[in-house]
DNA sequence: ACATTGACGGAAA
DNA sequence: ATTTCCGCCAATG
């Protein structure tokens, strides 16, 4: 946490803005899903979902605590990131066996499962 | 130092 | 409704 109200204030271009992304990351429930952008307005940089993204990638890289990156898919529901997980499935794997339905790369009954941390957080 | 490229998404055309 | 354009900025060639 950084800011005096408690909210994450890091934007993109400090160097809190990864570890802000990962935070929020880790309290994504099983069986839930967000987007990119739904992170990045939460962090109040709501054009910056790119960068989320770039934070996702380095999750991946296994340093420090695990992040279910496999929770974070983009705002149609496509595992965009599928290609950066060791295997081109594994993404969708992991999500089914949290009981998130996959079809084609995306999550089917996206709107029921998508988890919004500016409302649930 | 300069150009291109993204795990994106909203706005403009 | 669909397609194209841009902002955001770290990383890479």
């Amino acid at each position: 946490m950084s800011g005096p109200t408690g909210l994450p204030t890091a934007r993109p271009g400090s160097g809190d803005f990864e570890r802000d992304v990962h935070d929020v990351a880790r309290q994504i429930p099983a069986g839930r899903v967000t987007s990119y952008g739904a992170i990045a307005r939460y962090l109040g940089a709501a054009r910056s979902s790119r960068m989320v993204g770039w934070a996702m990638n380095r999750a991946l890289s296994g340093e420090g605590d695990p992040v279910p990156a496999h929770r974070v898919v983009n705002r149609l529901g496509v595992l965009s990131g599928r290609l950066h997980f060791p295997t081109p499935t594994t993404m969708a794997q992991r999500l089914r066996a949290e009981g998130v339905e996959v079809d084609r790369n995306q999550v089917v009954d996206f709107d029921a499962h998508f988890w919004d941390p500016s409302t649930e957080l």
